[in-house]
RNA sequence: GGAUCCAUAGCUCAGUUGGCUAGAGCGUACGAUUCACAUUCGUAAGGUCGCAGGUUCAAACCCUGCUGGAUCCACCA
């Protein structure tokens, strides 16, 4: 015997994952399609093919929770197409993780004592790289651990030389159609990483401040204007002041100026719809260089943009020699000290308002100006929209789509510089001479010429988004002019959080590039909470790591663990116990299966297969309906049923419903039900049937358990992985019928002795014998129902009925028990009763209404005049019961 | 300010076009045990489905309002 007595699953796991990728199982075509090749020169010769990226997680990291739930979700559903026959490629990536990489890159930098200052930017590319490489092989491994079923051979890098080929070919287009622009604009400009960030990477908090009124005095006048502002500092690039064209109090001063105070300038006075009257004095200092709103009211009037900070976070020397160098907190309080010794300062007070941070290190976001390169969103977005509008693509949650929509409408032009050294490196050339830009991608170089023109290189580099919004693009090796059966892909699985910042970037770029939506069909899961519904977090010490549930409990426990209780979208709990009940689910099965080939051993002895058994066994749909055991019929019924449902959860992406499904058909029907039966009845072949079949079914979820055990049953061929997913069995549905009846039966007869030995003291169950009148179903299975109820016996009563009657309808059963023990069953008895006579009474209710019965299907009428004569039987039966005691 | 989602047993959640006498797992209580599995088996208790109205023969489900919570977007001089 091969089955130990316990599943254990860290003894497997890694053993088995080898064996598939040894097996080429994950490549597209598998050992199925036979050929291995991603298709055929004809596609009408192909198979249904199947196709899903893994969001690539960090090169250089580790894997987090989140990226447990997304490889249990991406490979259940990979396992589940393969196993249908379809050319399944799940296509795994590793991300060069612009920012994040550099962060950490910075940081060792600086616990050596350097700066990113000593080096050029070719220096720090090649530093990071090295860096990565030594880092990198980690997370593949985890991938690994957690059973990803992809096809490693065609593992994408987010710095892949097609991946940068295809960004450049993109640029190039877009430069070419005059979507791409050079602009100063302002930026999210975090001082400490010295780099921009698109506005969904900055994070908005609210913090105390205050509001300070500072009074400008206004030229040629004794009048002066009281302006609001939460940043004092700023007031040197002040370009203007604006009130609100309606704002009668303001009416006359509009074309004067101001004297801009702690300076020698004046400036004027504008009517703006920006400044809300209501707000502060209802006047407002304009400072475009700091400041987006006032960015654009600069826009509108023409102003021009002073910049008084610099990217070091310190005032720049236009601020006059006692503020130069000074750091923004530092010229604020000597600013608001000069104003208030000068008598402008003329009020403060206390305001709560939100400030953006950087996200990675919580340094707060300085608006700042900055010549970037921009993408010209508004074709992109409004070709998006049409696409989505005409729902070319299904989202799960359904929600999501029309979010996705009204962001798109809104949508910025796109700033895709970043002024980090890890990325790809932006493709444009700057002749210092004219100043003009050209594309070129020979971005290895610094400098290059051409016709004798000197052109240097821009130092930025991508968005990461610029380039991953391209993933089913280069994923899938998309060409143009080719067919690629594997494009658009079958459905993008990824984190809610990201469905601006990635997956609406991933529709714009491939609408663009290849004219096709990317990808069918979306399904968003949300975020992974701790047990009590908290946001995991470092800070909070409630994380979670994915590879210690899995070294714990094994992989398909946390795998089926994680799905459990988890829909499309919503941010939810997880919790240790889910993966203890899939890890009891896994020995659970084992344990059945090791029964299984005992069975198997002992009629058949594991070296006397022959040939002809085989080819029985082997015939997974008996032709014939099993006879004799009605709960063959039944459990073949219920397979059949669990796959449909299955099937269709699958179709709707409703994960946790198909792992229920299973633990029910494996746990409460197979193992409690069916395999009791064949305790007695020992039908091998159906055994041997029924139980590959659910090792198929399970294996999406758990498949390493499931591999283990058809590995280790001695009449299983070829791996699990690469088997077809089964077909219908056939049963005779009446018998199937008249098992649940018997399970019924039994169900009762349990409940009523359990009943029993509480209301007497040494009462034993196993001592009781079960007599039944004139009933066929229970005479054809006494031997059945005393194995499956624990009775002593199950014999006719002869005519002469004696004990307590069961409460059944349609069966004559007795417990033969004495009197006395049934007297003290009389409690209980008394509470069935008006347990029963409750519902009775509103299924009486529901008839005596008489638009019920005129307007409610008929149908449904009839079946509760059905059921009010059962119930009323029921009853009745009950009374008699009582009256006898 | 705009939007989306959520509220069902002690806990975590199912409940798909209204037909429910509202389910599961865990937890709890009681009982079993040389049986493939104590990672086991059996039985049971536990719910005015957030609140208030409305539509309907019928509402956990549809509509309106409210309360509480989460998330996203925008704004906050």
């Amino acid at each position: 015997m091969k089955f130990a007595s316990s599943y254990e699953p860290g003894e497997y796991e890694p053993d088995i994952y080898a064996a598939w990728e040894a097996a080429d199982e994950f490549l597209p075509g598998g050992k199925v399609g036979g050929d291995n090749k991603l298709y055929d020169d004809n596609p009408n010769n192909d198979p249904k093919t199947y196709s899903i990226v893994m969001p690539p997680p960090n090169a250089n990291g580790n894997l987090h929770i989140g990226h447990g739930l997304t490889i249990a979700i991406e490979d259940s559903l990979t396992r589940y197409h393969r196993l249908r026959g379809e050319k399944t490629w799940y296509i795994p990536g590793a991300d060069h993780a612009g920012f994040e990489t550099w962060v950490v890159y910075e940081r060792t930098l600086e616990a050596n004592g350097h700066t990113r200052f000593e080096y050029s930017r070719d220096e720090l590319y090649a530093k990071v790289w090295d860096f990565v490489q030594e880092q990198r092989g980690n997370m593949e491994l985890q991938v690994r651990a957690l059973g990803a079923s992809c096809s490693w051979k065609d593992l994408t890098f987010t710095l892949d030389e097609n991946v940068v080929r295809r960004v450049y070919a993109t640029f190039e287009k877009m430069w070419q159609d005059g979507m791409i622009y050079r602009g100063e604009k302002l930026v999210n400009f975090c001082p400490k990483h010295q780099t921009a960030f698109a506005d969904i990477e900055v994070v908005h908090k609210d913090e105390k401040g205050k509001l300070w009124d500072i009074a400008y005095p206004v030229v040629d006048s004794d009048k002066e204007i009281i302006v609001s502002t939460t940043r004092p500092e700023t007031l040197f690039g002040d370009v203007a002041v604006a009130v609100n064209p309606e704002d009668k109090r303001y009416k006359d001063l509009v074309g004067k100026s101001v004297q801009l105070p702690l300076t020698d300038r004046e400036i004027p006075i504008i009517a703006d719809e920006h400044a809300d009257p209501e707000y502060g004095t209802g006047a407002v200092k304009i400072t475009p260089a700091h400041d987006y709103d006032d960015y654009e009211v600069g826009e509108r009037h023409e102003l021009p943009r002073i910049q008084v900070i610099g990217l070091d976070g310190r005032m720049l020397e236009n601020c006059g020699s006692e503020y130069a160098g000074l750091t923004t907190a530092e010229c604020r309080k000597k600013a608001l000290k000069d104003l208030e010794e000068a008598g402008l300062l003329r009020g403060e007070k206390d305001l709560v308002h939100s400030v953006a941070h950087c996200y990675k290190c919580d340094t707060v976001i300085e608006p700042t100006l900055k010549e970037q390169w921009f993408v010209d969103v508004k074709r992109l977005a409004k070709t998006a929209i049409e696409h989505l509008e005409a729902d070319e693509i299904k989202f799960y949650p359904a929600s999501r789509k029309q979010v996705l929509i009204n962001y798109l409408e809104g949508l910025k032009d796109w700033n895709i510089s970043r002024q980090i050294p890890w990325g790809i490196a932006i493709p444009m050339f700057r002749n210092m001479e004219t100043g003009e830009w050209i594309f070129d991608t020979r971005t290895n170089l610094s400098e290059i010429e051409i016709h004798g023109e000197r052109y240097v290189r821009d130092e930025d580099t991508f968005d990461t988004w610029f380039s991953s919004s391209h993933w089913p693009i280069v994923c899938t090796n998309w060409e143009e002019g080719e067919i690629n059966p594997y494009y658009p892909l079958n459905v993008m699985e990824t984190g809610a959080d990201i469905l601006f910042a990635w997956v609406a970037r991933m529709i714009m770029m491939g609408l663009y590039v290849t004219g096709e939506v990317p990808f069918k069909e979306v399904y968003l899961h949300g975020l992974v909470l701790d047990a009590h519904g908290q946001k995991m977090s470092k800070s909070k010490g409630n994380v979670l790591n994915p590879l210690d549930m899995v070294t714990k409990y094994g992989s398909d426990a946390f795998r089926m663990g994680i799905l459990r209780g988890r829909s499309a979208g919503m941010n939810q709990a997880f919790s240790e116990q889910s993966v203890v009940s899939g890890r009891n689910l896994c020995n659970k099965l084992w344990n059945v299966a090791r029964f299984i080939q005992s069975i198997v051993d002992e009629n058949n002895g594991p070296e006397e297969i022959t040939e002809a058994t085989k080819d029985v066994i082997s015939d997974i749909v008996p032709d014939e309906p099993p006879t004799e055991n009605m709960g063959e019929d039944w459990i073949c019924r219920e397979i059949n049923e669990a796959r449909w449902q299955i099937e269709s959860q699958m179709e709707h992406y409703r994960f946790a419903e198909s792992v229920e499904t299973l633990y029910s058909l494996v746990w409460d029907k197979y193992a409690d039900w069916f395999v009791e039966t064949e305790k007695i009845y020992k039908n091998i072949p159906l055994l041997q049937a029924t139980l590959e079949a659910i090792l198929k079914m399970l294996h999406p979820f758990a498949p390493f358990v499931t591999e283990a055990i058809w590995q280790n049953l001695s009449w299983t061929e070829g791996l699990l992985i690469a088997q077809k997913w089964p077909s219908d069995f056939k049963y005779d549905p009446i018998s199937a019928e008249n098992y649940e009846m018997l399970m019924n039966i039994v169900s009762h007869t349990r409940s009523t002795l359990q009943g029993l030995s509480e209301a007497n003291k040494g009462f034993s169950k196993a001592d009781t014998t079960l007599l039944y009148g004139d009933d066929s179903l229970v005479d054809d299975n006494s031997l059945l129902v005393q194995h499956l109820a624990r009775v002593k016996s199950v014999i006719p009563t002869d005519g002469q009925p004696r004990g307590l009657r069961l409460a059944l309808a349609n069966h004559e059963l007795y417990l033969d028990v004495p009197e006395k023990i049934v007297s003290n069953y009389a409690k209980a008895l008394e509470e069935k009763i008006l347990s029963v006579g409750r519902e009775l009474d509103s299924l009486n209710m529901r008839m005596m209404n008489p638009n019920y019965v005129d307007k409610a299907p008929a149908a449904l009428v009839e079946e509760t005049r059905k059921l009010i004569a059962e119930k009323e039987s029921l009853i009745e039966r009950l009374k008699q019961e009582r009256e006898a005691i």
